[in-house]
DNA sequence: TATTGTATGATGGTATACAATCTAAAAATA
DNA sequence: TATTTTTAGATTGTATACCATCATACAATA
């Protein structure tokens, strides 16, 4: 009953999420061109499929593209990145202040669940576990707080910063700051502290801002 | 000089704006089913161009596609629009403190003459060109501001309650409140009074909201 | 009445064709 | 040689035909 409004999964549908792990895990280079013909060839799917996936891509901006051209691979500037980290926090800030006002104890016990399952997949190195469990977290952050635009907003402004999500989060996870503000987070929503919980988040964010910077004028 | 990067216009592009309008300016009903032949037919295009028409739509989420059933116009919930304005609060709130800070004599002339023309096509009824010197007005702040992303994403949550914004500019612009708003911000960013102007927009959008919500459940 | 077929229409997907346009290499020119 | 022009090839934009699958409404049956 989870999704029931579309269960059965396109062709369309998981030929774009192909595409998009590609691009968010750098199979294809910033800039790049992506050709038709040879995508329909890598993912075994007719031009129609790749078309209406590539108008996909194209809304979400994670390629742009140019009449006549076709598509290439979008670039980040550091602006762009900056800003989306300030929108980030706004977003995440303004959702676990709801949450830590209306947090039950199953949403509690979820977000420790989760918080236990990062530091783990962390410390074995497995960062694409961790990005999957860190979405977990924040996604039932913002759904407990009853924030399904701004949650749909996020997701998009992460996909966007795909590349260098993995590697803060992995530079964070090294470090023992990352999953401790996580827990400071859930401890303070626990407590039902907005305050304290919104300023923990913040800081996470900060601190995210500033590796994700460091690492695109690398 | 403003968007050299995709001059040619093509049937698709044009197409998806003649069904982007039709959509926001209530021609189809929400929840209405769009048939691609029929659409087809209306446009005078080809299958191809409406489905990938569609598939934009769908990830603009001014539809929603049901897999083997087709897309029909999205509907929008009180709570949906509610966080909608919250979030376009957050983001305008945003953009008018940095415009507040570095917006010089070029900035703010445009945002007079725009205060202007919005007054006076609101005076004279012409709720289409007023609702367009108002997304001008709103550019500029956030160009001048530096938050070209922010800007993206209130574009794309405006699309969204296309149908309510004519309704709320309307309602604002009747009474003499609204644009005294408008001219409260220019002035307190003229003045570089960043709280000042900040207080204005938030409080213009806060009216937007009730507005739009009780047209809603109307 | 409730169930089961069945007909119809729409979508998801493929293949193909062709014109317009871009790109890059080849050729011509200075 | 350097620069411009031409030209051929590649790629996109659009149209069309076709098939399989799914959804829905309706008819037939028990």
């Amino acid at each position: 009953m989870l999704s029931n409004l579309k269960r059965p999964i396109t062709l369309k549908e998981s030929a774009l999420n192909e595409l998009k792990e590609a691009i968010t895990l750098g199979y294809f280079a910033p800039g790049e061109r992506l050709v038709e013909r040879v995508l329909c060839e890598q993912l075994g799917v007719s031009r129609t499929v790749i078309r209406e996936c590539i108008r996909h891509l194209e809304s979400d901006q994670l390629v742009i593209a140019k009449a006549n051209v076709g598509p290439t691979v979008a670039t980040l500037n550091p602006e762009e990145v900056s800003e989306i980290y300030e929108i980030r926090s706004m977003l995440e800030v303004s959702a676990v202040r709801s949450c830590a006002l209306v947090a039950d104890e199953t949403v509690i016990t979820d977000l420790e669940n989760y918080c236990d399952l990062i530091s783990r997949s962390l410390t074995s190195g497995n960062i694409k576990e961790a990005l999957s469990d860190t979405r977990l977290f924040y996604q039932s952050i913002f759904i407990a707080g009853g924030k399904t635009v701004a949650w749909d907003l996020v997701e998009r402004l992460n996909s966007r910063i795909g590349q260098l999500r993995a590697v803060t989060l992995s530079s964070q996870g090294r470090s023992v700051a990352g999953p401790k503000n996580l827990l400071a987070i859930v401890a303070a929503i626990k407590a039902h502290d907005a305050d304290t919980a919104a300023q923990a988040c913040a800081e996470h964010l900060a601190q995210a801002k500033e590796i994700a910077l460091n690492e695109l004028d690398s």
